[in-house]
DNA sequence: TTGGGAAATTGATTTGCATCAAGGGGAGAG
DNA sequence: CTCTCCCCTTGATGCAAATCAATTTCCCAA
């Protein structure tokens, strides 16, 4: 995942300046659509920042927002806290996503984020970005759809949907990204503990437990701690009510 | 709210051509920052259309993606059908905002969008906009943002909150907008029957009855049919947990 | 290796809200 | 005017998930 470091400081300092051309994520992630040329000029503003420790937190709410963050490598979780000191996680965010697109409108950070293990992320000002995009046409049309790519998804979670319908969306969820990004769609690894799942789905972490353990007894899922083997998608989806369409 | 009726044909064929440079919701709209010039741009574009009735759709899901609208006057609903066929009301639509916005993404509405009542929306064509949105770096931006403020209601709405404070939150948030639109924040119409309203926030039409009746029983409100009156902003800002931190 | 602590599971009980059921009150049609 | 339909309200009951409680398991550090 991440790339081989290169010794020569020159070679070293032009690495750092050259990132979405030769990233494998170009594909999921802001570049998407643009030529050579374009992304040339997209890497001149990218800023590869040095990899995050697990809780290591990248932006806090009520900070001034300059910069928008690509995934590279790791998981990142946001979320809020609410006027009782409660945590509200709002997103996970896997290689290829940008991180921070709430915090356009009203230019503070809306959300905390944090990586829940060793992370890499690229910075993307802000204003540079949007001048850029100004001047790529397909670039403005990357970050529109991007942003509107996070509507649907908060629309799901909006949703009000029962213990075993979420559960089993997202594991769903999951599996599509992972299969977008070259991964097995049948076993992964969960980055987040349980009581972030069940934070995230607005359950008890008593909830998720449980329906795991019914999804395990129907011969749906096996997990193992953190690893997770889907062995029945059709019967998952099921169980979601089909509440999940993938957008692709 | 409404233009003055032109009778001279030329005049009314080049109203229909102008209508951000006079409109009244133009601070809060799409022209958001930008100057005559661009306005005008900006007008050659946007196309008013007839007004709809109440009940009438502007959109359903599963269209191919042309056109944005904003909303000129009344009230406008989105929502899904779920796999049950049971309706999921997503958003409420008032004067001055964009509707349209998750399509953007998949290329397909993600919603049906109704009008409430008599309702007057403009036409954007999404490539039309976009292309000028590349030559107007300000209208770039404001889409990003009112792309990026959708984001955080949506936030607010797939968050676990109590019925008192959904219900309270909805009616703050309510009372904000309408306080944006120049009118009251203390005495407005909802323009939405309970049972969208229950849908809305995911309760049952019966439990924002009680809750309602409650807020009366202490004084937060009074309400006559559709008609709301907010007696005590501070103390409904309690019962919502101020969970709604207006974005201004 | 062993002890401590967080994470996860499982069971018992409570509860907030949905559901079921019934009655009141406007607005529009005839 | 009156009928009718739908919207809204209020009350009674049931249920899904939260909460409370108790282990078990895993991981890390000493």
């Amino acid at each position: 995942m991440s790339s081989t470091p290169d010794r020569h400081p020159v070679l070293a300092a032009r690495s750092i300046r050259r990132t979405c051309v030769n990233c494998s994520l170009s594909e999921l992630c802001v570049p998407v659509g643009l030529d050579v040329t374009d992304m040339e000029r997209l890497d001149q503003l990218v800023e590869r920042q040095p990899p995050l420790d697990a809780g290591a937190h990248l932006c806090r709410v009520g900070e001034r927002f300059t910069t928008l963050y690509a995934v590279r490598s790791g998981c990142f979780k946001s979320y809020r806290m609410d006027s009782e000191g409660r945590e509200r996680v709002l997103a996970f965010h896997l290689p290829g996503e940008l991180m921070g697109l709430d915090a356009i409108y009203p230019g503070v950070y809306q959300s905390n984020i944090v990586a829940l293990d060793l992370g890499g992320v690229c910075a993307l000002p802000y204003s540079e970005l949007s001048r850029l995009a100004t001047q790529i046409p397909r670039l403005q049309e990357q970050i529109f759809r991007l942003l509107s790519k996070d509507l649907s998804a908060y629309a799901w979670l909006a949703g009000d949907y029962s213990a075993e319908e979420r559960v089993a969306g997202f594991l769903l969820d999951l599996s599509n990204r992972q299969r977008e990004r070259g991964y097995s769609d049948r076993v992964f690894n969960l980055a987040m503990p349980r009581r972030d799942i069940a934070n995230y789905l607005r359950l008890a972490t008593e909830t998720v437990s449980r329906v795991v353990t019914r999804f395990e007894r129907d011969g749906l899922i096996q997990t193992e701690r953190r690893e997770v083997r889907l062995l029945d998608l059709e019967g998952l989806n099921a169980r979601a009510n089909h509440c999940l369409q993938p957008l692709g």
